[in-house]
DNA sequence: CCTTACTGTGTCCGCTGGACACTGTTGCGA
DNA sequence: TCGCAACAGTGTCCAGCGGACACAGTAAGG
């Protein structure tokens, strides 16, 4: 798996010329899980794409993990750059653009589930937040589990908001939210609080993301500034 | 999906019993998952374990996507109660909770992706959240937002800490922290910010869930105070 | 009592990921 | 120059999956 994903395996040398690429292949899985869906991704359709049958993946892929991994890291990419950001603007800048990453292929919410070998590209990412918080004065595990809170938010902005084509359910965007709004008009009785805060939204969807950033920020920023102006240790409760 | 979940299906008139109630059927679907994860349950196993055919199960569920959410809506249960808390314990505690439900059952990772029709139990946890912000004065859809962030969280960290028994890969935990151990030992030079905050952390893992919810709720606090000490519009930038 | 609604079974289908043996192709070493 | 070994791609086969459908058995209502 790492050496898949890292790019370390050793160059053939004899033999015929391999007539595809792992690119090539990982680029054609990503087509179809773009227009599809992943669970369209199967090894056949793939192969079928690129003109060659099912058994001939097999030569350059272990498997159908080992695959979905490769489009994950491939299908993530790298990260934009914008050097010269304090951490505040820096860590928004990656956020969107995470979340446009998610916006682009919707599957990668249901391919990076669960504990994985990361790939290159999505280790820049990583690397990229750490470095947008790397003089803020907190500490490595902070940084990361800082970095964490943030790409979690992303995420589930982004489950909660894109259209899932060929997910789990075949359900309608409206079937599920009217199915949503029926059941809590026939049972509003036992759930108030949600009820009540559901009535109380007018227009002012879509700004979860925004919002979630605003408050995660504001709370990073307490503790450094917390953190800058008691220097080490002893921080105040 | 809407009937199933809640539970609004006409109870048979005519006819010979039912042998099954679609209870014991999640409930047999759950210990299986529980044990070799989610892709483990397939309808064959399940009718197995229940000394049925698989078809027979098809009476009381229209498919496998209805299953899942069946056994999802009955895994996470109701959330346990704790009256009389103000809304930043009342949120660590629902917070707390809800980890516990990803510990016990991890393949609801999996599950609760992307949009769906939630169960009844689901939305009494919402329900309970948005409660804990009732009194904050966050209006509607910043509470909603807020619980969003923490739920995203819970999430974030669970799928960083949980082991995953039959899950998409075969990899051990080992395996991936020391796949990653590896490379970036080798190119640490990719990975400049990474690598040295993977450096200074010495013994503080697991302490995620904490660090990350306090970040929240300290960005929580600060638009509730700025919110009660000037009650209506005007928010200061 | 018989009709009718309902439960559970058996059979069949297309699809999936994957193992394996096979043919064809290419480069290296003798 | 030639043969062997390494490698690419194909064809065949398999178990397992979700699910459609027809069927036999059962129980309640007219």
């Amino acid at each position: 798996m790492t050496e898949l994903l890292w790019g370390r395996r050793p160059p053939p040398s004899r033999g015929p010329k391999p007539a595809m690429t792992l690119e090539g292949i990982a680029e054609a899985a990503i087509t179809i899980a773009d227009a599809d869906g992943l669970d369209a991704v199967s090894m056949q359709r793939v192969a079928g794409d690129l003109s060659f049958t099912k058994m001939a993946l097999y030569r350059y892929v272990p498997g159908k993990a080992e695959l979905v991994a490769v489009m994950t890291d491939q299908a993530i990419g790298l990260p934009p750059e914008h050097p010269g950001l304090a951490w505040r603007e820096a860590l928004q800048a990656w956020a969107t653009d995470l979340f446009a990453a998610f916006e682009k292929h919707p599957w990668l919410l249901h391919s990076t589930v669960g504990r994985r070998v990361l790939g290159p590209n999505e280790l820049t990412w990583m690397d990229r937040g750490v470095q947008a918080l790397a003089g803020s004065g907190l500490h490595g595990g902070e940084q990361l589990d800082s970095l964490a809170v943030v790409a979690g938010h992303v995420r589930t902005i982004a489950e909660q908001s894109l259209t899932m084509p060929g997910g789990t359910t075949g359900s309608t965007e409206e079937d599920i939210t009217s199915a949503l709004v029926e059941v809590l008009s026939t049972e509003a009785e036992r759930f108030p609080a949600l009820a009540t805060a559901l009535q109380s939204i007018d227009g002012n969807q879509n700004q979860g993301l925004t919002f979630g950033l605003q408050r995660i920020f504001d709370g990073l920023e307490v503790l450094i500034t917390a953190r800058t102006s008691a220097p080490a240790g002893s921080q105040p409760a």
